[in-house]
DNA sequence: AGCTATTAATAATG
DNA sequence: TCATTATTAATAGCT
C-alpha cells in the first residue's frame, strides 16, 4: 500500500528502514488503539526499535497491568500442558483467570477515582490524566445533552398542560353565564388554584433562567467528591 | 476500509463485534510481523478479547525475557493462591459471582473512559462527572508533585555536572600556560565540546517551559513508583 | 468462511 | 520531520 509492493525483508537502506519504522509503529499504534475501543478488548503493544528505544500502549492505564494478567494467564494455561486435565480442572484455571481479570479492573478504577496514584509513575499518571481529561469532555458534552432533552420534555409537557388549561377556563366561562352568584363565587375560587398549579412549574422552564442548572454545569466539584451516589457502588442505569 | 466509514465506539452488536475483532486482530498480528521484520524491531503484542481469550505475539526472545521477569516477580503471589480450595461445592457460584462482578467493573471502567455513556441517566452522569474531576484533581496534584521531585533531581544531578565541568576548566587553563599555541588549539575544541554537553540538558529543566508533554512515543509507561526511567528497559542488544 | 466495494495505510517523492 | 500523492492493503457489510 504505496508505491509499488514491498517484499517482506529487513529493509537494508538504514535511512529508509528508520522512517519506514516510525511511520509503521504509528500505524500499528493507530490498530491496536482501535481494536481496542471497537472491539472492548484489552491490548499492549511494545515495541523495541533496532537501537533499543522502547514504544508501548495499552488501553489500560498501564500497560504492566496486562502483562501481568498475561503472566497469570499463561501460568494458568502451563498447567494444562503435559497431562490432559479432565474438564472440571479447567474451572479453575478459569477462575484463576477471572480472579487476575477482576484484580486488575479494580485497580483500574481505583486508579480512575484518584486513588491508589502511588502505584504509577509519571508517565502512567499523564496517561491517566488525559484519559480522564477526554473522558470527561465526553461526559459533560452527554450530560448537557440529557439536560437540554429533559427541559425540552419539560417545556412540551408544559405547553399541552397550558393548553388544556385554556381549554377548561374556557368551559368554565361558559358554564358561569347559566350560574346563580352563590355558585359563583365557589367556583371562581377553584379556578385560582388550578392556574396557579399549572403556570408555577413554568417559570423554572426557562432555558437559561434557572440558577441550578447553571450552577451544576460551571462549578463542577468541590474538592472532595460530594457524591450523590455511593463512590463504588454501580452507577445508576437507565432501565 | 470497508464498505462505509467506521465511527471509533464499542460495536454494540455481539456478533459484529466478535466478527470485527477476529479480523483486525489478524490484521494487527500481520502488522506487528511485518514491522518487525522490515525494520528489525522487538515487538511483542498481547491482545485480550472481551470473553477473557488471550492472543499473544513477539519475535524475539528479549521480549520473552521482559515477560519472565514479570512472572518471576508475581511468582509468590501465584503460589498463594494455587491451593487455598475451600469446600468446591460452591464453585459454581462463586465463578458466577466473578463473572457479575467483572461485568459490573467493566461497565464502571467504560463509563470512566467517557463510553456508552448513553447507559446512564442523567443522576447517573452527575455523579460520574463529580467523581472524575475529583480524581483528576487528585492525579493532577500527585502529577505535579512528581514532576516538581524529578525536576529536582535533574536540577541537583545538573549542578553537580557543572561543577565537575568547572574544575575541569580550571585544570585545563591550568596546563594552558604550559603548552605550545599548536597544541592550546586542539585542547580548546575539546573545551567547547564538553561545555556543549553539559550545559545542554539544563534548557528542559525549565519548570513549566514546557507546555505539554507531546507524544509518548518515545516514552514507555510503567507502574513502579517513582521511576522516571521505565523497569522495562531494553536488554543490552546483541550488537 | 469467502467476496468486493470502499476506505485506510503507506512508499515514494518533494 | 512534515506534506502530498499514487498505490497497495485492510476490512465492513454481505452472503
Amino acid at each position: 500500500m504505496g508505491r509499488g509492493r514491498v517484499e517482506l525483508k529487513r529493509i537494508e537502506n538504514k535511512i529508509n528502514r528508520q522512517v519506514t519504522f516510525s511511520k509503521r509503529r504509528s500505524g500499528l499504534l493507530k490498530k491496536a488503539r482501535e481494536i481496542s475501543v471497537l472491539c472492548d478488548a484489552d491490548v499492549a503493544l511494545i515495541v523495541f526499535s533496532t537501537k533499543g528505544k522502547l514504544l508501548d500502549y495499552s488501553n489500560q492505564p498501564c500497560t504492566e497491568r496486562i502483562l501481568e494478567r498475561y503472566e497469570r494467564y499463561s501460568y494458568a494455561e502451563r498447567q494444562l500442558v503435559g497431562d490432559d486435565q479432565p474438564p472440571n480442572e479447567n474451572w479453575v484455571i478459569e477462575h484463576e483467570k477471572l480472579k487476575a481479570r477482576v484484580e486488575v479492573l479494580q485497580r483500574n478504577q481505583r486508579n480512575f477515582m484518584g486513588e491508589d496514584l502511588d502505584s504509577l509513575n509519571l508517565i502512567g499518571l499523564q496517561s491517566l490524566e488525559q484519559q480522564l481529561d477526554s473522558a470527561l469532555k465526553h461526559i459533560r458534552s452527554r450530560k448537557n445533552q440529557a439536560m437540554n432533552e429533559s427541559i425540552f420534555e419539560l417545556q412540551k409537557k408544559d405547553r399541552t398542560l397550558r393548553e388544556h388549561n385554556n381549554l377548561l377556563s374556557k368551559k368554565i366561562k361558559e358554564k358561569e353565564k347559566e350560574l346563580t352568584p352563590q355558585e359563583q363565587e365557589g367556583l371562581q375560587n377553584n379556578m385560582d388554584v388550578s392556574s396557579v398549579l399549572v403556570t408555577q412549574p413554568l417559570e423554572s422552564l426557562t432555558i437559561g433562567g434557572s440558577p441550578e442548572v447553571k450552577s451544576n454545569e460551571e462549578t463542577p466539584t468541590s474538592c472532595r467528591p460530594k457524591t450523590i451516589l455511593p463512590p463504588l457502588m454501580p452507577l445508576p442505569t437507565n432501565e
